[in-house]
DNA sequence: GGAATCTTGTCTACGATGTAGACTTTACGC
DNA sequence: GCGTAAAGTCTACATCGTAGACAAGATTCC
Protein backbone atom coordinates (compact mmCIF):
# COMPACT_ATOMS: atom_id res chain seq x y z
CA UNK A 1 0.00 0.00 0.00
CA UNK A 2 1.53 3.00 -0.75
CA UNK A 3 1.88 6.26 1.44
CA UNK A 4 -1.38 8.57 1.36
CA UNK A 5 -0.92 12.43 1.84
CA UNK A 6 -4.35 13.40 2.43
CA UNK A 7 -5.45 13.44 5.93
CA UNK A 8 -7.36 10.09 7.48
CA UNK A 9 -9.95 12.31 9.39
CA UNK A 10 -11.96 13.22 6.27
CA UNK A 11 -13.71 16.14 7.89
CA UNK A 12 -14.28 19.87 7.34
CA UNK A 13 -11.45 21.63 5.81
CA UNK A 14 -8.11 20.87 4.50
CA UNK A 15 -5.01 19.80 6.28
CA UNK A 16 -3.92 22.65 8.32
CA UNK A 17 -5.98 25.95 8.31
CA UNK A 18 -4.25 27.77 11.04
CA UNK A 19 -7.05 28.60 12.87
CA UNK A 20 -8.45 24.97 13.46
CA UNK A 21 -6.16 23.18 15.77
CA UNK A 22 -9.02 21.62 17.60
CA UNK A 23 -7.52 20.80 20.82
CA UNK A 24 -5.87 17.65 21.50
CA UNK A 25 -7.92 15.04 23.73
CA UNK A 26 -6.66 11.54 24.83
CA UNK A 27 -10.43 10.54 22.71
CA UNK A 28 -9.21 12.32 20.05
CA UNK A 29 -6.12 10.93 19.79
CA UNK A 30 -7.43 7.52 19.99
CA UNK A 31 -10.16 7.60 17.82
CA UNK A 32 -7.58 8.79 14.91
CA UNK A 33 -5.36 6.46 15.92
CA UNK A 34 -8.33 3.73 15.43
CA UNK A 35 -8.81 5.23 12.06
CA UNK A 36 -5.50 5.14 10.29
CA UNK A 37 -5.14 1.45 11.63
CA UNK A 38 -7.87 0.66 10.55
CA UNK A 39 -7.39 2.54 6.89
CA UNK A 40 -3.71 1.61 6.57
CA UNK A 41 -2.90 -1.28 9.05
CA UNK A 42 -1.02 -1.72 12.56
CA UNK A 43 2.17 -0.61 10.46
CA UNK A 44 1.18 2.69 9.66
CA UNK A 45 0.21 3.93 13.35
CA UNK A 46 3.94 5.54 14.22
CA UNK A 47 3.62 8.65 16.59
CA UNK A 48 5.05 10.52 13.84
CA UNK A 49 2.03 9.90 11.59
CA UNK A 50 -0.34 9.81 14.04
CA UNK A 51 1.14 13.12 14.76
CA UNK A 52 0.82 14.83 11.21
CA UNK A 53 -2.78 13.21 11.24
CA UNK A 54 -3.69 15.39 14.16
CA UNK A 55 -1.76 18.77 12.58
CA UNK A 56 0.72 18.44 15.44
CA UNK A 57 4.26 17.58 16.95
CA UNK A 58 4.61 13.67 17.28
CA UNK A 59 5.76 14.59 20.74
CA UNK A 60 2.33 15.90 21.56
CA UNK A 61 1.34 12.78 21.82
CA UNK A 62 2.72 11.88 25.08
CA UNK A 63 0.87 14.06 26.94
CA UNK A 64 -1.98 11.09 25.90
CA UNK A 65 -0.49 8.04 25.90
CA UNK A 66 3.04 7.13 28.41
CA UNK A 67 4.20 5.49 25.26
CA UNK A 68 3.50 3.34 22.07
CA UNK A 69 2.47 0.17 23.41
CA UNK A 70 0.13 2.14 25.87
CA UNK A 71 -1.29 3.89 22.06
CA UNK A 72 -2.11 0.64 21.04
CA UNK A 73 -3.46 -0.24 24.58
CA UNK A 74 -6.07 2.57 24.29
CA UNK A 75 -6.86 1.54 20.44
CA UNK A 76 -8.20 -1.94 21.46
CA UNK A 77 -9.99 -0.56 25.27
CA UNK A 78 -11.58 2.01 22.70
CA UNK A 79 -12.69 -0.84 20.18
CA UNK A 80 -13.78 -3.12 22.80
CA UNK A 81 -15.55 0.01 24.30
CA UNK A 82 -18.16 -0.44 20.47
CA UNK A 83 -19.18 -4.07 22.53
CA UNK A 84 -22.27 -3.45 24.40
CA UNK A 85 -23.36 -6.22 26.57
CA UNK A 86 -26.16 -6.31 28.71
CA UNK A 87 -25.93 -9.08 31.81
CA UNK A 88 -29.50 -8.52 33.08
CA UNK A 89 -31.04 -10.05 30.24
CA UNK A 90 -33.26 -13.12 31.74
CA UNK A 91 -32.30 -16.17 28.79
CA UNK A 92 -27.71 -16.44 29.09
CA UNK A 93 -27.60 -18.58 25.65
CA UNK A 94 -29.25 -16.20 23.88
CA UNK A 95 -27.25 -13.54 25.40
CA UNK A 96 -23.97 -15.06 24.95
CA UNK A 97 -25.07 -16.60 21.28
CA UNK A 98 -25.57 -12.40 20.28
CA UNK A 99 -22.94 -11.28 21.96
CA UNK A 100 -20.48 -14.13 20.24
CA UNK A 101 -22.00 -12.63 16.67
CA UNK A 102 -21.29 -8.91 17.70
CA UNK A 103 -17.96 -9.60 18.90
CA UNK A 104 -17.48 -11.22 15.45
CA UNK A 105 -19.03 -7.81 13.50
CA UNK A 106 -16.38 -6.04 15.76
CA UNK A 107 -13.35 -8.00 14.46
CA UNK A 108 -14.31 -7.86 10.92
CA UNK A 109 -14.96 -4.10 11.17
CA UNK A 110 -11.76 -3.68 12.39
CA UNK A 111 -9.47 -6.73 11.18
CA UNK A 112 -6.54 -4.36 11.59
CA UNK A 113 -7.23 -4.38 15.27
CA UNK A 114 -7.58 -8.17 16.17
CA UNK A 115 -3.85 -8.76 16.26
CA UNK A 116 -3.58 -6.33 19.21
CA UNK A 117 -6.88 -8.05 21.00
CA UNK A 118 -5.32 -11.34 20.86
CA UNK A 119 -1.71 -10.11 21.72
CA UNK A 120 -1.77 -7.29 23.98
CA UNK A 121 -3.11 -9.66 26.68
CA UNK A 122 -0.47 -11.86 26.41
CA UNK A 123 1.94 -9.19 27.59
CA UNK A 124 0.25 -7.79 30.19
CA UNK A 125 -1.01 -9.26 33.47
CA UNK A 126 -4.78 -10.00 33.87
CA UNK A 127 -4.65 -7.33 36.90
CA UNK A 128 -2.90 -4.42 34.69
CA UNK A 129 -5.06 -4.22 31.65
CA UNK A 130 -7.11 -1.47 30.28
CA UNK A 131 -9.91 -1.58 32.50
CA UNK A 132 -12.18 -1.23 28.89
CA UNK A 133 -10.38 -4.38 28.46
CA UNK A 134 -11.88 -6.48 31.14
CA UNK A 135 -14.96 -5.56 31.48
CA UNK A 136 -16.21 -7.64 28.61
CA UNK A 137 -15.44 -10.70 31.49
CA UNK A 138 -16.95 -9.31 34.15
CA UNK A 139 -20.04 -8.42 32.51
CA UNK A 140 -19.81 -12.11 31.25
CA UNK A 141 -19.20 -13.41 34.54
CA UNK A 142 -22.17 -11.52 36.31
CA UNK A 143 -24.56 -12.74 33.39
CA UNK A 144 -23.37 -16.46 34.08
CA UNK A 145 -23.60 -15.72 37.81
CA UNK A 146 -26.85 -13.99 37.71
CA UNK A 147 -28.33 -17.62 35.36
CA UNK A 148 -27.34 -19.70 38.68
CA UNK A 149 -23.97 -20.86 37.99
CA UNK A 150 -21.49 -20.95 41.10
CA UNK A 151 -18.54 -18.54 40.62
CA UNK A 152 -15.94 -21.22 39.55
CA UNK A 153 -18.27 -22.53 36.62
CA UNK A 154 -18.64 -19.44 35.64
CA UNK A 155 -15.28 -19.11 35.01
CA UNK A 156 -15.08 -22.30 33.53
CA UNK A 157 -17.60 -21.57 31.35
CA UNK A 158 -16.56 -18.14 30.17
CA UNK A 159 -12.93 -19.54 28.73
CA UNK A 160 -14.24 -22.09 26.89
CA UNK A 161 -16.63 -20.06 25.53
CA UNK A 162 -13.98 -17.15 24.76
CA UNK A 163 -11.53 -19.46 23.84
CA UNK A 164 -14.13 -20.66 21.37
CA UNK A 165 -15.18 -17.41 20.42
CA UNK A 166 -11.31 -16.01 19.55
CA UNK A 167 -10.49 -18.71 18.14
CA UNK A 168 -13.23 -18.82 15.43
CA UNK A 169 -12.24 -15.31 14.80
CA UNK A 170 -8.74 -15.93 14.21
CA UNK A 171 -9.72 -18.97 11.93
CA UNK A 172 -12.54 -16.94 9.99
CA UNK A 173 -10.19 -13.60 9.75
CA UNK A 174 -7.70 -15.84 8.60
CA UNK A 175 -9.28 -16.56 5.07
CA UNK A 176 -10.76 -13.00 5.00
CA UNK A 177 -9.15 -11.60 1.72
CA UNK A 178 -10.60 -7.65 1.50
CA UNK A 179 -11.32 -7.77 -2.40
CA UNK A 180 -14.17 -10.14 -2.56
CA UNK A 181 -13.21 -10.54 -6.47
CA UNK A 182 -9.44 -11.35 -5.85
CA UNK A 183 -10.69 -13.68 -3.59
CA UNK A 184 -11.38 -16.85 -5.29
CA UNK A 185 -8.49 -15.89 -7.81
CA UNK A 186 -5.42 -15.72 -5.06
CA UNK A 187 -6.95 -18.54 -3.12
CA UNK A 188 -6.68 -20.71 -6.14
CA UNK A 189 -3.64 -18.89 -7.24
CA UNK A 190 -2.29 -19.73 -3.93
CA UNK A 191 -3.55 -23.34 -3.74
CA UNK A 192 -1.92 -24.14 -6.95
CA UNK A 193 1.31 -23.35 -5.85
CA UNK A 194 0.98 -26.02 -3.02
CA UNK A 195 3.14 -29.01 -4.10
CA UNK A 196 0.46 -31.26 -5.22
CA UNK A 197 1.72 -34.72 -3.35
CA UNK A 198 2.09 -33.22 -0.21
CA UNK A 199 -1.05 -31.34 -0.13
CA UNK A 200 -3.82 -33.25 -2.13
CA UNK A 201 -6.54 -32.69 0.64
CA UNK A 202 -6.23 -29.08 1.15
CA UNK A 203 -5.94 -28.18 -2.83
CA UNK A 204 -8.86 -30.43 -3.41
CA UNK A 205 -10.78 -28.30 -0.75
CA UNK A 206 -10.57 -25.01 -3.08
CA UNK A 207 -13.82 -24.45 -4.05
CA UNK A 208 -15.05 -25.13 -0.22
CA UNK A 209 -12.63 -23.05 1.11
CA UNK A 210 -14.00 -20.52 -1.44
CA UNK A 211 -17.44 -19.73 0.29
CA UNK A 212 -17.17 -19.68 3.48
CA UNK A 213 -20.55 -18.81 5.95
CA UNK A 214 -18.29 -17.56 9.00
CA UNK A 215 -21.69 -16.53 10.67
CA UNK A 216 -23.54 -19.89 9.92
CA UNK A 217 -19.98 -21.51 11.32
CA UNK A 218 -19.67 -19.55 14.51
CA UNK A 219 -23.21 -20.05 15.46
CA UNK A 220 -23.36 -23.90 14.91
CA UNK A 221 -19.95 -23.98 17.19
CA UNK A 222 -21.44 -21.90 19.83
CA UNK A 223 -24.60 -24.08 19.70
CA UNK A 224 -22.25 -27.19 20.71
CA UNK A 225 -20.57 -25.73 23.18
CA UNK A 226 -23.21 -24.49 25.16
CA UNK A 227 -25.17 -27.44 24.77
CA UNK A 228 -22.33 -29.48 25.81
CA UNK A 229 -21.26 -26.89 28.89
CA UNK A 230 -24.80 -27.27 30.33
CA UNK A 231 -24.81 -30.85 29.62
CA UNK A 232 -21.44 -31.50 31.36
CA UNK A 233 -21.75 -28.86 34.24
CA UNK A 234 -25.09 -30.68 35.05
CA UNK A 235 -24.09 -33.55 37.31
CA UNK A 236 -22.81 -30.45 39.62
CA UNK A 237 -24.57 -29.28 42.69
CA UNK A 238 -25.54 -25.84 41.24
CA UNK A 239 -27.32 -26.32 37.83
CA UNK A 240 -28.17 -22.80 36.24
CA UNK A 241 -31.81 -22.38 35.35
CA UNK A 242 -33.09 -24.08 32.06
CA UNK B 1 14.70 -7.11 31.19
CA UNK B 2 17.92 -6.31 30.91
CA UNK B 3 20.44 -6.82 27.59
CA UNK B 4 22.80 -9.62 28.24
CA UNK B 5 25.96 -9.78 26.85
CA UNK B 6 26.64 -14.02 26.77
CA UNK B 7 25.98 -15.50 23.75
CA UNK B 8 22.70 -17.38 23.68
CA UNK B 9 23.91 -20.54 22.29
CA UNK B 10 25.99 -21.45 25.16
CA UNK B 11 27.52 -23.91 22.99
CA UNK B 12 31.65 -24.85 23.11
CA UNK B 13 33.75 -21.43 23.34
CA UNK B 14 33.91 -18.00 23.79
CA UNK B 15 32.17 -15.37 21.99
CA UNK B 16 34.34 -14.85 18.78
CA UNK B 17 37.47 -16.86 18.85
CA UNK B 18 38.60 -16.08 14.87
CA UNK B 19 38.76 -20.12 13.81
CA UNK B 20 35.25 -21.15 15.29
CA UNK B 21 33.16 -19.39 12.51
CA UNK B 22 30.77 -22.52 11.73
CA UNK B 23 29.54 -21.51 8.41
CA UNK B 24 25.78 -20.33 8.49
CA UNK B 25 23.02 -22.23 7.19
CA UNK B 26 19.14 -21.79 6.91
CA UNK B 27 18.51 -23.93 9.93
CA UNK B 28 21.82 -22.47 12.25
CA UNK B 29 20.16 -19.00 11.61
CA UNK B 30 16.46 -19.57 12.77
CA UNK B 31 17.51 -22.05 15.14
CA UNK B 32 19.39 -19.49 16.90
CA UNK B 33 16.56 -17.06 16.54
CA UNK B 34 14.21 -18.94 17.56
CA UNK B 35 16.50 -19.98 20.94
CA UNK B 36 16.94 -15.62 21.31
CA UNK B 37 13.04 -15.47 21.18
CA UNK B 38 12.68 -18.15 23.35
CA UNK B 39 15.04 -16.84 25.83
CA UNK B 40 13.98 -13.16 25.53
CA UNK B 41 11.21 -12.20 23.99
CA UNK B 42 10.62 -11.63 20.47
CA UNK B 43 11.52 -7.65 20.50
CA UNK B 44 15.20 -8.97 20.99
CA UNK B 45 15.09 -10.62 18.11
CA UNK B 46 16.48 -7.57 15.52
CA UNK B 47 19.07 -8.44 12.54
CA UNK B 48 21.87 -6.77 14.33
CA UNK B 49 21.61 -8.55 17.54
CA UNK B 50 20.51 -11.71 15.29
CA UNK B 51 23.96 -11.14 13.49
CA UNK B 52 26.06 -10.64 17.21
CA UNK B 53 24.30 -14.00 18.42
CA UNK B 54 25.94 -15.49 15.27
CA UNK B 55 29.22 -13.60 15.39
CA UNK B 56 28.66 -12.63 11.94
CA UNK B 57 27.63 -9.25 10.39
CA UNK B 58 23.77 -8.63 10.04
CA UNK B 59 23.54 -8.51 6.81
CA UNK B 60 24.82 -11.97 6.34
CA UNK B 61 21.59 -12.55 7.55
CA UNK B 62 19.80 -11.42 4.50
CA UNK B 63 21.16 -14.33 2.78
CA UNK B 64 18.89 -17.09 4.71
CA UNK B 65 15.62 -14.88 5.02
CA UNK B 66 14.56 -11.94 2.50
CA UNK B 67 13.55 -9.87 5.36
CA UNK B 68 12.71 -9.85 8.74
CA UNK B 69 9.17 -10.89 7.90
CA UNK B 70 10.69 -13.89 6.41
CA UNK B 71 12.78 -14.37 9.43
CA UNK B 72 9.74 -14.31 11.61
CA UNK B 73 8.24 -16.38 9.21
CA UNK B 74 10.74 -19.42 9.31
CA UNK B 75 10.89 -19.49 13.33
CA UNK B 76 7.12 -20.30 13.11
CA UNK B 77 8.08 -22.67 10.79
CA UNK B 78 11.02 -24.36 12.88
CA UNK B 79 8.32 -24.60 15.92
CA UNK B 80 5.46 -25.89 13.84
CA UNK B 81 8.01 -28.79 12.63
CA UNK B 82 8.29 -29.88 16.44
CA UNK B 83 4.57 -30.90 16.51
CA UNK B 84 4.06 -34.54 15.00
CA UNK B 85 1.18 -35.89 14.03
CA UNK B 86 0.19 -39.09 12.93
CA UNK B 87 -2.45 -39.23 9.94
CA UNK B 88 -2.60 -42.92 9.87
CA UNK B 89 -3.46 -43.78 13.24
CA UNK B 90 -7.40 -45.68 13.94
CA UNK B 91 -9.20 -43.58 16.76
CA UNK B 92 -9.30 -39.89 15.31
CA UNK B 93 -10.68 -38.35 18.24
CA UNK B 94 -8.13 -39.85 20.50
CA UNK B 95 -5.51 -38.06 17.83
CA UNK B 96 -7.27 -35.11 18.02
CA UNK B 97 -6.91 -35.03 21.51
CA UNK B 98 -3.36 -35.72 21.36
CA UNK B 99 -2.64 -33.45 18.82
CA UNK B 100 -4.01 -30.95 21.18
CA UNK B 101 -2.34 -31.70 23.85
CA UNK B 102 1.10 -31.75 22.08
CA UNK B 103 0.05 -27.96 20.56
CA UNK B 104 -0.64 -26.96 23.99
CA UNK B 105 2.78 -28.19 25.49
CA UNK B 106 4.41 -26.69 22.39
CA UNK B 107 2.71 -23.59 22.95
CA UNK B 108 3.98 -23.65 26.72
CA UNK B 109 7.50 -24.30 25.71
CA UNK B 110 7.72 -21.32 23.62
CA UNK B 111 5.25 -19.04 24.54
CA UNK B 112 6.77 -15.88 23.18
CA UNK B 113 6.43 -17.46 19.73
CA UNK B 114 2.64 -17.41 19.94
CA UNK B 115 2.02 -14.30 19.19
CA UNK B 116 3.32 -15.17 15.95
CA UNK B 117 1.41 -18.22 15.38
CA UNK B 118 -1.29 -16.55 15.53
CA UNK B 119 -0.44 -13.54 14.03
CA UNK B 120 1.42 -14.13 11.31
CA UNK B 121 -1.17 -15.83 9.38
CA UNK B 122 -3.77 -13.30 9.42
CA UNK B 123 -1.37 -11.13 7.01
CA UNK B 124 -0.66 -13.77 4.65
CA UNK B 125 -3.21 -15.50 2.19
CA UNK B 126 -3.87 -19.09 2.81
CA UNK B 127 -1.86 -20.34 -0.55
CA UNK B 128 1.35 -17.89 0.36
CA UNK B 129 2.17 -19.50 3.72
CA UNK B 130 5.11 -21.74 4.62
CA UNK B 131 4.31 -24.88 3.72
CA UNK B 132 5.34 -26.10 7.43
CA UNK B 133 3.31 -23.87 8.66
CA UNK B 134 0.34 -25.47 6.15
CA UNK B 135 1.35 -28.98 7.07
CA UNK B 136 -0.84 -29.55 10.08
CA UNK B 137 -3.92 -28.44 8.33
CA UNK B 138 -2.93 -30.99 5.81
CA UNK B 139 -2.68 -34.06 8.40
CA UNK B 140 -5.48 -33.18 10.08
CA UNK B 141 -7.44 -33.00 7.35
CA UNK B 142 -6.36 -36.55 5.81
CA UNK B 143 -6.91 -38.03 9.36
CA UNK B 144 -10.41 -37.08 9.08
CA UNK B 145 -11.39 -37.88 5.93
CA UNK B 146 -9.39 -41.31 6.49
CA UNK B 147 -12.13 -41.65 9.09
CA UNK B 148 -14.84 -41.32 7.14
CA UNK B 149 -15.82 -37.35 6.69
CA UNK B 150 -16.39 -36.07 3.78
CA UNK B 151 -13.90 -33.45 2.74
CA UNK B 152 -16.03 -30.82 3.43
CA UNK B 153 -17.16 -31.80 6.58
CA UNK B 154 -13.72 -32.94 7.77
CA UNK B 155 -13.02 -28.70 6.85
CA UNK B 156 -15.89 -28.03 9.46
CA UNK B 157 -14.42 -30.23 12.30
CA UNK B 158 -10.62 -28.70 11.44
CA UNK B 159 -12.24 -25.27 11.93
CA UNK B 160 -13.74 -26.11 15.36
CA UNK B 161 -11.64 -27.79 16.20
CA UNK B 162 -8.56 -25.70 15.66
CA UNK B 163 -10.42 -22.97 16.45
CA UNK B 164 -11.23 -24.01 20.13
CA UNK B 165 -7.88 -25.10 20.62
CA UNK B 166 -5.78 -21.80 19.43
CA UNK B 167 -8.82 -19.76 21.38
CA UNK B 168 -7.83 -21.92 24.87
CA UNK B 169 -3.72 -21.68 24.22
CA UNK B 170 -4.23 -17.96 23.96
CA UNK B 171 -6.84 -18.12 27.38
CA UNK B 172 -4.29 -20.14 29.39
CA UNK B 173 -0.74 -18.56 27.90
CA UNK B 174 -2.81 -15.07 29.13
CA UNK B 175 -2.96 -16.53 32.82
CA UNK B 176 0.48 -17.57 32.46
CA UNK B 177 2.96 -15.86 34.48
CA UNK B 178 6.67 -16.94 34.55
CA UNK B 179 7.41 -16.78 38.25
CA UNK B 180 5.23 -19.31 39.79
CA UNK B 181 5.89 -17.60 42.86
CA UNK B 182 5.37 -13.89 41.79
CA UNK B 183 1.93 -15.55 40.18
CA UNK B 184 0.06 -15.37 42.82
CA UNK B 185 1.09 -12.02 44.61
CA UNK B 186 0.97 -9.97 41.12
CA UNK B 187 -2.64 -11.19 40.28
CA UNK B 188 -3.67 -10.19 43.82
CA UNK B 189 -1.88 -7.02 43.18
CA UNK B 190 -3.61 -6.47 39.95
CA UNK B 191 -6.84 -7.31 41.06
CA UNK B 192 -6.36 -5.34 44.16
CA UNK B 193 -6.25 -2.62 42.00
CA UNK B 194 -9.58 -3.00 39.81
CA UNK B 195 -12.30 -0.81 41.52
CA UNK B 196 -14.24 -3.09 43.68
CA UNK B 197 -17.63 -1.25 42.59
CA UNK B 198 -17.43 -2.08 38.83
CA UNK B 199 -15.45 -5.68 38.99
CA UNK B 200 -16.65 -7.69 42.27
CA UNK B 201 -17.27 -11.05 40.18
CA UNK B 202 -13.36 -10.68 39.33
CA UNK B 203 -12.23 -9.78 42.33
CA UNK B 204 -13.63 -12.32 43.86
CA UNK B 205 -12.21 -14.96 41.46
CA UNK B 206 -9.32 -14.05 42.35
CA UNK B 207 -8.33 -17.54 44.10
CA UNK B 208 -9.73 -19.34 41.58
CA UNK B 209 -7.93 -17.95 38.95
CA UNK B 210 -4.62 -18.53 40.83
CA UNK B 211 -4.98 -22.34 40.50
CA UNK B 212 -5.54 -22.75 36.40
CA UNK B 213 -5.38 -26.64 35.41
CA UNK B 214 -5.11 -25.58 31.55
CA UNK B 215 -4.58 -29.15 30.42
CA UNK B 216 -7.88 -30.46 32.08
CA UNK B 217 -9.51 -27.59 31.31
CA UNK B 218 -8.36 -28.19 27.67
CA UNK B 219 -9.24 -31.96 27.88
CA UNK B 220 -13.06 -31.20 28.49
CA UNK B 221 -13.20 -28.83 26.22
CA UNK B 222 -12.09 -31.27 23.69
CA UNK B 223 -14.59 -33.90 24.39
CA UNK B 224 -17.31 -31.29 24.31
CA UNK B 225 -16.83 -30.41 20.87
CA UNK B 226 -15.69 -33.78 19.81
CA UNK B 227 -19.58 -34.97 21.13
CA UNK B 228 -21.07 -32.39 20.01
CA UNK B 229 -19.32 -32.53 16.49
CA UNK B 230 -19.99 -36.00 16.14
CA UNK B 231 -23.90 -35.61 16.95
CA UNK B 232 -24.17 -32.45 14.67
CA UNK B 233 -23.00 -34.25 11.58
CA UNK B 234 -24.38 -37.64 12.33
CA UNK B 235 -27.94 -36.50 10.82
CA UNK B 236 -26.13 -35.78 7.52
CA UNK B 237 -25.28 -38.34 4.66
CA UNK B 238 -21.91 -39.20 5.83
CA UNK B 239 -20.95 -40.92 9.33
CA UNK B 240 -17.11 -41.03 10.41
CA UNK B 241 -16.70 -44.56 12.31
CA UNK B 242 -17.47 -44.88 15.61
C1' DG C 1 -6.45 43.42 35.90
C1' DG C 2 -2.11 40.91 36.82
C1' DA C 3 0.89 37.66 38.50
C1' DA C 4 1.78 32.82 39.64
C1' DT C 5 1.04 28.21 38.30
C1' DC C 6 -0.31 24.33 35.81
C1' DT C 7 -1.27 22.30 31.28
C1' DT C 8 -0.37 21.61 26.46
C1' DG C 9 2.32 21.73 22.52
C1' DT C 10 7.00 22.24 20.18
C1' DC C 11 11.85 21.80 19.17
C1' DT C 12 16.13 19.58 18.97
C1' DA C 13 18.72 15.59 19.39
C1' DC C 14 20.09 10.68 20.13
C1' DG C 15 20.39 5.87 19.69
C1' DA C 16 18.37 1.91 17.42
C1' DT C 17 16.23 -0.32 13.66
C1' DG C 18 15.66 -2.55 8.71
C1' DT C 19 17.83 -2.85 4.57
C1' DA C 20 19.78 -1.21 -0.26
C1' DG C 21 24.09 -1.48 -2.93
C1' DA C 22 28.86 -2.00 -3.71
C1' DC C 23 32.55 -4.45 -2.24
C1' DT C 24 35.71 -8.39 -0.56
C1' DT C 25 36.47 -12.88 0.67
C1' DT C 26 35.79 -17.77 0.41
C1' DA C 27 34.47 -22.16 -1.78
C1' DC C 28 34.28 -25.05 -5.55
C1' DG C 29 34.23 -27.06 -10.49
C1' DC C 30 37.22 -27.95 -14.14
C1' DG D 1 45.30 -22.71 -10.85
C1' DC D 2 41.90 -20.15 -12.51
C1' DG D 3 37.27 -18.42 -13.10
C1' DT D 4 32.83 -18.22 -11.44
C1' DA D 5 29.37 -18.30 -8.07
C1' DA D 6 28.20 -18.08 -3.34
C1' DA D 7 28.83 -16.17 1.34
C1' DG D 8 30.01 -12.59 4.18
C1' DT D 9 31.12 -7.56 5.09
C1' DC D 10 31.11 -2.54 4.92
C1' DT D 11 29.12 1.87 4.45
C1' DA D 12 25.21 4.62 4.32
C1' DC D 13 20.41 6.20 4.75
C1' DA D 14 15.69 6.80 5.97
C1' DT D 15 12.71 6.02 9.68
C1' DC D 16 11.44 4.92 14.19
C1' DG D 17 10.49 5.86 19.51
C1' DT D 18 11.34 9.02 22.87
C1' DA D 19 14.25 11.91 26.49
C1' DG D 20 14.73 16.68 27.96
C1' DA D 21 14.61 21.61 27.66
C1' DC D 22 11.74 25.01 26.36
C1' DA D 23 7.60 28.08 24.78
C1' DA D 24 2.78 29.08 24.40
C1' DG D 25 -1.64 28.97 26.32
C1' DA D 26 -4.97 28.34 29.85
C1' DT D 27 -6.42 28.64 34.66
C1' DT D 28 -6.46 30.11 39.30
C1' DC D 29 -6.12 33.30 43.02
C1' DC D 30 -5.54 37.85 44.83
Amino acid sequence: MPPRKTPINSSTAGEKAPGEKPRLSRDLVLSTALALVDAEGLDALTMRRLGQELGRDPMSLYRYAANRAALLDGVTELVLKELSIFPDRPDWQAQLRQIAHDLRLLALRHPNVVPLLVTRPLSTPLGLRPLGTLRPLEQILSLLIDAGFAPADALHVYRAYYGFLYGHILNELQEFVVDPDENEALLRLGLHRLPAKEFPRLRALGPVLADYDGAAELDQGISILLAGLTASLAGEKTTPKA
